[in-house]
DNA sequence: ATTAGGCATAAGCACAACTTACGACATAAG
DNA sequence: CTTATGTCGTAAGTTGTGCTTATGCCTAAT
């Protein structure tokens, strides 16, 4: 059976895109994340991480195990969650940062579902970009974070944070619509496409571009923002087709086609971040597992929006 | 965190029913289980099992815990499972037995995938109650069994096999038409009420009356069968109600109510058990798997029947 | 009574996982 | 080019956790 403490490494090594900073926010040495990290390969049969002097990455296998893991280690939190509900009341005020694109959806719901079953807790959101986010909570302006994270893009997490998987999203292709076929887009069919995209210092713009390289070619891009809505219209007006996350892509508001990739299956994936500090507080915790429970919910109706494509 | 060979120890007990049982079958010593078992109460914070001489029952936090326990044991092996399908190819004739509630949905389900996604795999099936499943088990007329387990009803596993949590079903109450409230009905509601069961050496019937005495009343049995078609016919023609697992109810062959339980919230596991010598031919981790994805997917379209009380 | 099964505790041992120490390599600054 | 600081990996020594063995107590069946 793969041991999970090593699972959590591997995670933790994903996350922050060095082993030396694994090492660092689990209380190790590198040279024990190292070794443990060899005994996973062994383990696991292939390669898990690309090394490079300055980091490493995870490979594809590494994301996949990396993402089980993540799994197992929410598993476990909700458990201990459930262990501590039985026993000590929650309240008081709790501080959250979020990227918009999940303020706007599931931690607006959590926020509705706390009011109800646990009145005596008071939320309050600010909508603020991964970085910024984190910022606000290393400094103690909030108790939770929640960021998004993509592929080929390490997250370079702080210390003594705690982290929780909320969900993972597909990205989809966004064009004017019927611009795409019936079948789902392969990343390498849009490559001769114009492109509207969100600025390489966002993540969602690096990702994308490194998917694209990875694919073989460049993006010819022909417009460039960051504003989800400015880009949905500007894709609408032909200017090119995107490449956004599912949850990002503003509902209603401009006539275009959604579709997902066929291949490769890109993910953003959404994470809570807490001081290690504040989980002493169970209010923190209270809020944490309902942005955990929101998440999920969001995410599976989601996917029912997809079973109707004429939804969107 | 909670440390997880604590937790598939928890498990283990919880199924087998007994301390020394679980050494067994995890090839430890009594004294070790017991041991570590005293560590994750203490962990917990709460009694986890209730000790007697002839064995141990696990408390409400027990199964809760156990539950969590088999989530993160079914995500590790499935993490696994993805590790191998990485290399090997697979083909061979597999032989299954299941309860029949099972075989007539999910196993059906999987067979029929199974045969697109691997031709060259056969898989068999012959419906068999638990007790008799596991002895064909043991003596190698099956590789596969698919059994359930109740509340209050410890499974009492043979040794060297392995456990792979395939559901967890509510136990519904069961009555003429327009029998219930609006509501969902609590147990102790329905004291006064006559009952339809299942004989009490059916694990099911068993539970039931287990569950009964634990609420503070004893059933008035006006008519007991383990025939399930049997059973809803008398239901419908005003002899009694039951409580029955959902997959167990005929669908659309009587005119009667069908109700989850407001509390307590009764459960029946399916869970697939295998030969650990078994495991080691691939073709049978591969049924195993689909098994565990149709029963997935069987369980989120019974919920959805939820959703709409009308196609009830 | 005696046997056989269950569970818990005490004491000792073994291995796994950690730390420290060191070497190789890459980048950035002097 | 040299130095400093970052990365990762390997080697060797240490420690703590989780196991076994040994023992005792309890209950149910013979």
């Amino acid at each position: 059976m793969l041991d999970v403490g090593r699972l959590r490494l591997l995670r933790e090594v994903g996350l922050r895109g060095t082993i030396a900073g694994a090492a660092r926010s689990l209380g190790l040495t590198s040279s024990a994340v190292s070794q443990q990290l060899a005994v996973l390969e062994r383990e696991a049969g292939t390669a898990l991480v690309d090394r490079s002097p300055r980091g490493v990455v995870l490979t594809g296998a590494g994301r996949l195990l990396a993402a089980r893991a993540a799994e197992v280690l929410d598993v476990l939190t909700s458990a201990r969650a459930d262990l501590d509900r039985i026993g000590g009341s929650v309240a008081g005020p709790v501080a959250v940062a979020s990227v918009a694109s999940a303020a706007a959806t599931f931690v607006s719901a959590a926020v509705t579902g706390l009011r109800a079953a646990h009145p005596d807790v008071s939320v309050t959101v600010t909508a603020a970009e991964p970085s910024q986010a984190l910022r606000l909570l290393v400094a103690g302006d909030v108790d939770l974070a929640v960021v998004d994270e993509y592929d080929y893009v390490p997250l370079a997490l702080p210390e003594f944070v705690v982290v929780r998987e909320l969900c993972t999203e597909p990205l989809v292709a966004v064009g004017p619509a019927g611009s795409f076929g019936r079948r789902r887009p392969a990343l390498a069919d849009l490559a001769a496409r114009d492109w509207v995209m969100p600025p390489d210092d966002a993540a969602c713009g690096l990702a994308v571009r490194s998917a694209c390289r990875a694919e073989g070619f460049e993006p010819r891009v022909r417009w460039e923002t960051d504003d989800m809505l400015l880009l949905v219209r500007a894709v609408e007006a032909g200017h090119g087709i995107a490449i956004l996350p599912l949850l990002s892509v503003p509902d209603g508001v401009a006539d275009v086609d959604v579709r997902p990739l066929r291949e490769p299956a890109l993910e953003r994936r959404l994470i809570a971040v807490a001081r290690a500090s504040a989980m002493g507080r169970p209010v923190v915790g209270t809020v944490l597992e309902a942005l955990v429970e929101a998440a999920k919910h969001t995410l599976t109706s989601q996917k029912r929006q997809f079973a109707r494509p004429s939804a969107l």
